[in-house]
DNA sequence: ACCATATTGTCAAGAGGCCTGACGATATGT
DNA sequence: ACATATCGTCAGGCCTCTTGACAATATGGT
């Protein structure tokens, strides 16, 4: 069912410490995205695949070129584009011509694309609604703040080097 | 470079409790199986892959049968059985008839498997400890706590239903 | 104004990772 | 003995993402 709920299930409990991070973060990953599409769906979005969030997080209301796009979601252009190209086929934005530059091509949201948007930063409330009614909000401002730290140490500039 | 190091990078900051978890736990997610595969790569192991994770983590030392491992990682027995046969390739571990059940076979691990299963087990003891370097003990612990009763919560039996 | 160089978006081809459907071989319960 | 379920495999397909190559356009130096 869940795409890889319990990897490192095995591994986990035979550590002092407790289960490794990585078999806490693989599920969750997995739960809040199924719950994401979940409410998309519900918000009469059906058509979006998993794959289209690195489109909706990372698409501004006022539009962005395909390549700052694939760059925000660290993927190739080429990536990128296929996954816009299917969204500009669904009617969730278009394609005008940079007035600013010949070559490139702003994405600008249409009115269901503005709203599958919104949805999403919607579903995103609630979801953390969720997860606070579950942990409660003091533990998950800890969690929070201390991912936080930890994603900014682990993609600082410098810290995967080459 | 990374895969989808900033997903979500953009809803983030305007929200008042701070990023969503979601633009958290991906690019973490993400450099734990980068560090993971570098530090197998740099034990030895560089032709793993990162979905024989769901191998390596799944099949303990006394071997397993092919069905039980796809269940464990969530996958099925086909998507499952190509993992196997690229590992099995690659002289990690082989096929037994199993004795007990004449339509199964129980998956070995070699001596290079094993191996590469002991490196996949300090991988995760080393990874453990930079994020602890990085973010301290105690809220690390804090974390494992909360993920770990999300993690429950979020895939008890009923949770997901239908 | 001209030209070398870099960048934008696209086409083509393919790898990787997963899925559904179908199947022979084997177990199991009646 | 026979119906039924399960084990592993073959076949085929979809989705996501990659590398390589390319025409069109920008940009900076001469």
């Amino acid at each position: 069912m869940g795409r890889e709920l319990d990897v490192a299930t095995a591994a986990l409990q035979r550590r002092p410490e407790g289960p490794p991070l990585i078999g806490l973060l693989t599920p969750l990953v997995a739960w809040w995205e199924d719950r994401h599409l979940e409410l998309m769906a519900g918000a009469g979005f059906d058509d979006v695949r998993r794959a289209h969030n690195a489109v909706f997080v990372n698409l501004p209301a006022e539009g962005r070129r395909l390549t700052d796009l694939a760059d925000a979601a660290g993927m190739t252009k080429q990536a990128m584009g296929e996954l816009v190209d299917d969204l500009v086929a669904k009617g969730y934005f278009r394609k005008e011509p940079d007035p600013t530059d010949g070559r490139a091509k702003l994405l600008v949201w249409d009115e269901r694309g503005l709203a599958a948007h919104e949805a999403t930063m919607a579903a995103f409330a609630t979801i953390e609604d969720e997860v606070a009614a579950i942990v409660g909000d003091e533990d998950l401002a800890v969690v929070r703040r201390t991912l936080s730290a930890l994603v900014r140490a682990t993609h600082a500039p410098h810290a995967r080097s080459t």
